[in-house]
DNA sequence: CCCGAATATGGGAACGATGCCATACTGACG
DNA sequence: CGTCAGTATGGCATCGTTCCCATATTCGGG
């Protein structure tokens, strides 16, 4: 068709309010131009984040996003994955709780890219954090201004987030020849109370020699902050906090606080190009990219108040 | 059907991993259970509150939010609405930057709830917040401690959200019998850079007099507490400064952020609430849902140092 | 002026669910 | 035993697009 008859044609489509509809096209070609986008919660401004960068480059690249958020647990997840299967989404973006809904979606052919924590077995695509050694990288820091005796909040998934971050505090204490403590460590489940969570982390200050924490998110470096402000306990000379994410407010707060910066609008940003590479090539090896955070050194974090 | 034949019927679906193709069924009826959700910006977290509450009412209702973000301007608004009706979404949520796209949308049979802000004119539903209330509250709190000099920081869009904020500022000076001097406001855009805004209200303290400062969104609050920090003006006794929108750093800070405090979720759940209403109903009349905003004291607002 | 290639046009058939109709069947009751 | 209501079953058109095939038509080159 000819350039000039092709133009005036979708001139006068468009006058007549002509839009082609996508379910006959979904009908005929099998497939939609919708990706299935499954995060736990967008309150927290880490997952609002990833979503931030997911809708960008799927937009960008003339796809719709289907989000669903929430997803608690893996029956609920299987749910959702229903749903996208119905919708003949080629795509799927999903912070995953377990491993049935990717194992289920990919045996239906969708495509499948987990974000922030890699939990199906069999060499799925995802992108994630390199949190062995973003938990390194903090730890190293308190280590070197000389704690001892250093908390670890975290949450009690089998999740590769949690588990890789924990494993960067037991390595770092390790390296350090520091004993590890299992009383040292909070972990909380993913729907404790905020109450409850915060009152295990009061109960931790009673420990002796304690000097610093390590909060391993960022809404339990919220909950941690607002214990110590509580207590009284000023930083970082009462305790030293370094937290993980730099939301906003960490370097509003007196003093800032040290965190581990994770990239998360890029998290999103890559896991969208990974899929949209995937989808249109589906042999490529599984990739598993990891990218790094880096550590954002504040007021909250200084030398212990008695060094031994 | 009998219900046991039924029951197995279903089991042996389930077994060969039978779904319905949501565009088959899309294609005949006519219709999609799918609802279009815009938003102009997940990372500011007074629409990401927004978007939880209308994801969770849409979700237990049996609905799929389609997300696209980032509407910065009408003729992109535009090509958003016709993905809309490409996709035979039945309802569409949306915090509108211009009318024309809410007037495509509704002209199609698309039945239409605009959120936060209401710029359709013929009668279209809207949940949005008691705006020039919830400013008069601010400004009463802050004249009550005797500030007559007051800085309104705004948004210059004939958005209603903005225009009811202003519109408060204005009508409070007047009730108190105080002139409204343009220098004291600052009109930001809504893609001025940082560093333009946080210049702006960095000017504005050199006005001779001023003591306190009205932000009227949180993204203006933040920009005006970094400014006044950086010039090392100590809150409440060298400014009182009132926010918009209690985001969580708002009580962190020290002192604490005096606030007018949108209900987020709860706007975003009741527009969801009200577009389920009328797409099952279409005939209500158009319904305009009001919220209330409330006033949380803390103390970045006190007496001005040198009353007069 | 004619031939073959390139392009245009028109007509189906599919995609999967739905809903209607006609026909076949079941069982209860007169 | 016949009748009729109530239910089951199969067949078929439809939704709007895509894609393929069979005919038309155009155009440049021989």
């Amino acid at each position: 068709m000819a350039a000039a008859v092709r133009r005036r044609l979708f001139e006068a489509a468009d006058q007549l309010g002509y839009v082609p509809d996508a379910s006959a096209q979904t009908l005929k070609q099998r497939t939609s131009r919708a990706i299935g986008v499954v995060v736990s919660d967008l309150s927290d401004s880490f997952y609002a984040q990833v979503v931030v960068g997911v809708e960008q480059t799927l937009r960008d690249a003339g796809y719709q996003v289907v989000l669903v958020t929430d997803n608690k647990d893996s029956a609920q997840e299987v749910t959702v994955a229903r749903t996208f299967l119905a919708l003949r989404t080629p795509g799927v973006i999903i912070t995953p709780v377990g491993s049935e809904a990717t194992t289920l979606l990919r045996l239906q052919g969708v495509t499948v890219v987990e974000v922030d924590r890699q939990l199906a077995q069999d060499g799925c695509d995802a992108v994630i954090l390199d949190n062995e050694q973003a938990a390194i990288d903090a730890m190293s820091h308190i280590l070197a201004l000389g704690h001892e005796r250093i908390a670890l909040l975290t949450v009690g998934t089998d999740w590769t987030s949690d588990a890789g971050r924990q494993w960067g505090y037991r390595t770092a204490l390790e390296r350090a020849g520091l004993p590890f403590d299992d009383a040292l460590v909070v972990k909380a489940a993913p729907h404790d109370s905020e109450s409850l969570i915060e009152r295990r982390i009061r109960d931790l200050l009673g420990q002796p020699g304690l000097t610093a924490i390590f909060a391993a998110n960022n809404v339990l470096t919220v909950r941690a902050w607002r214990v110590l402000h509580r207590a009284g306990l000023r930083l970082p000379d009462d305790m030293s906090l370094v937290g993980f994410d730099d939301v906003a407010w960490m370097d509003m707060v007196t003093p800032g606080i040290t965190v581990v910066a994770q990239p998360a609008v890029d998290l999103g940003r890559r896991a969208a190009s990974l899929l949209l590479r995937r989808m249109e090539s589906r042999d490529l090896p599984p990739a598993v990219e990891r990218l790094h955070a880096g550590l954002v050194v504040r007021g909250s974090t200084g030398p212990p108040r008695k060094p031994r």
